[in-house]
DNA sequence: CGGGCCCCCTGGTGGC
DNA sequence: TGCCACCAGGGGGCCC
């Protein structure tokens, strides 16, 4: 599930196969994968067009284009997004086809189908589309911002973890692994963290997302990279996908419960 | 405002 | 070996 070093990755190894290039030829092979166009309209606005940089947003990506628009690019649970060589075999999935002006095509893959491409027209839409909150990873997000998104709030803090317009870019696995890290309970109230737990959760976050982006994203299944590499931060997750096994800070058994529809994996003994 | 549930989807898994 | 119910889950929508 690429969650927010995972969208990152991509944005990083895909901007250099597409800034700067023309799309020669679109081809839509599943229409439900397009939010708020037709795979005509899609192709009038695309073909021709420029890709400049390429931005993210909480989950979401960006890609600029010369027009001022933006394609924009949710890979939800099981979408990829790849640049690869034209006469590269079309994979299994295969939904949206974006061939580019020097060899290459983008390749956007979703088995679920649940990943939507956007069209906005301009900056302001592109922040409609992605409207979520603070970015974890930004200077702006201090321990005061997030107690800011956590205060007078009756959720469950994983609860407001996971909720993007709280913060930006937090799924299922960071979610956990941050309030592990964080030493906190999933089913605590957000409202009931003192300062202290506050300012643990604030970096207990940042550093599951960095060390997450500098091992290059967590690969479970589904997510590579722009260039359609696997990450290695699977083999450094702490909790999630670990229940049974022992807590790396206690050796107790990791404990699996379902919190906000979720499946939650947590140490009883290291998080109260 | 928040909790719970459904829906969108497909492939993997576990029970029988 | 085969069938099938069930599960996973990001986000939006809906109801209460």
């Amino acid at each position: 599930m690429p969650e927010l070093p995972e969208v990152e990755m991509v944005r990083r190894t895909i901007a250099p196969h597409i800034t700067g290039r023309v799309v020669e030829a679109v081809q839509v092979l599943w229409p439900g994968s397009l939010a708020n166009m037709t795979p005509e309209l899609l192709h009038t606005r695309l073909v021709g067009a420029r890709f400049g940089a390429a931005y993210r947003r909480g989950k979401y990506l960006g890609l600029a284009l010369g027009s001022g628009a933006y394609l924009v690019i949710h890979l939800r649970m099981t979408g990829r997004l790849t640049a690869c060589p034209i006469d590269s075999t079309q994979e299994r999935h295969l939904r949206v086809l974006i061939v580019l002006d020097n060899g290459t095509a983008l390749h956007f893959v979703d088995q679920r189908k649940f990943g939507r491409i956007y069209w906005a027209a301009d900056a302001d839409e592109f922040g409609q589309i992605a409207h979520v909150g603070p970015e974890p990873l930004s200077d702006e997000f201090t321990p005061e911002v997030l107690a800011a998104a956590l205060v007078g709030s009756k959720m469950k803090v994983k609860a407001c973890l996971l909720d993007q317009n709280r913060i930006a870019g937090l799924g299922n696995i960071y979610a956990d692994e941050s309030l592990f890290r964080a030493g906190i309970h999933p089913e605590r109230s957000a409202s009931s963290l003192n300062e202290d737990e506050v300012k643990r959760l604030w970096q207990a976050i940042r550093a599951s997302l960095q060390h997450a982006i500098e091992h290059g994203g967590t690969t479970l299944r589904d997510y590579v990279n722009g260039d359609g590499h696997s990450g290695d931060n699977q083999h450094f997750l702490l909790v999630y996908g670990r229940a049974g096994s022992n807590c790396p800070n206690c050796s107790s058994i990791l404990a699996r419960i379902k919190v906000a529809g979720r499946g939650t994996v947590f140490c009883p003994r290291c998080q109260k």
